[in-house]
DNA sequence: TATAATTGTTTGCGTAATGCGTATGAAAGT
DNA sequence: ACTTTCATACGCATTACGCAAACAATTATA
């Protein structure tokens, strides 16, 4: 499940040393890892995805898209900045773009069905 | 770390029962996770994104922690990738976004005069 | 070549966390 | 009032995590 863990690490140069290091756990802790004798803890799997700079579906190979994407529910949560033609985007537009693309993405589901 | 897993169960109308039920574990289990007493492992999470159809970062409330302001205009020139709810959001949709806010913005202007 | 240093692999063990059944409480329906 | 559904909390057996340490394999330095 965690076969990426290895070409992620090795793209980098790094030894299992230096990327547990990095993560602040134990060599063989990593190691166990890569190798898949044992699964990293939740947290541990979000820190790896951090160092490596990817999504948690890449690393989990649910996905191939490596590139972390900005979450529009996220940006409504906190005061990530957004804007469109220069001017800040207020919550208010953002909040009613969600809205209206989930509903048309709710229409689209039931149309293929 | 995995609020959201209410909301998207909730939104779906479903019980802990019946999303325990859809993913094959004790409806316990599942409580344990949006109550966040107890963490899934890494192959009940995998399922609940999949019954969820959304990504595990999305599950987990993964933030990229930039800070930096994101002009919409440039999203759609460039990669530069946005979601919701999980799901990327395509350059339609965004496209749609952006003559939706535009036309909303004239109209508030118009409106002001 | 010999030797040291670095890297990767595996094991044992103490501890912590999981997952289930079950019990309890709260809310809703008949 | 009573039953049914829903949400939450607890006890406990089992699993498996994370570390240190030992070991093997590769590379570096003299």
């Amino acid at each position: 499940m965690l076969q990426r863990l290895a070409n992620l690490r090795k793209s980098r140069n790094w030894s299992l040393q230096e990327t547990a290091d990095r993560l602040g756990i134990a060599k063989s802790t990593y190691a166990g890892y890569e190798s898949g004798y044992r699964q990293p803890s939740l947290q541990a799997l979000l820190q790896i995805a951090n160092l490596f700079e990817t999504t948690v579906d890449y690393i989990l190979n649910r996905t191939n898209d490596k590139q972390e994407k900005l979450e529009l529910v996220e940006c409504l949560e906190s005061e990530i900045a957004l804007s469109l033609d220069g001017i800040p985007l207020t919550k208010e537009e953002l909040y009613d773009f969600i809205a209206f693309t989930r509903l048309k993405r709710r229409i689209k589901n039931n149309d293929e069905e």
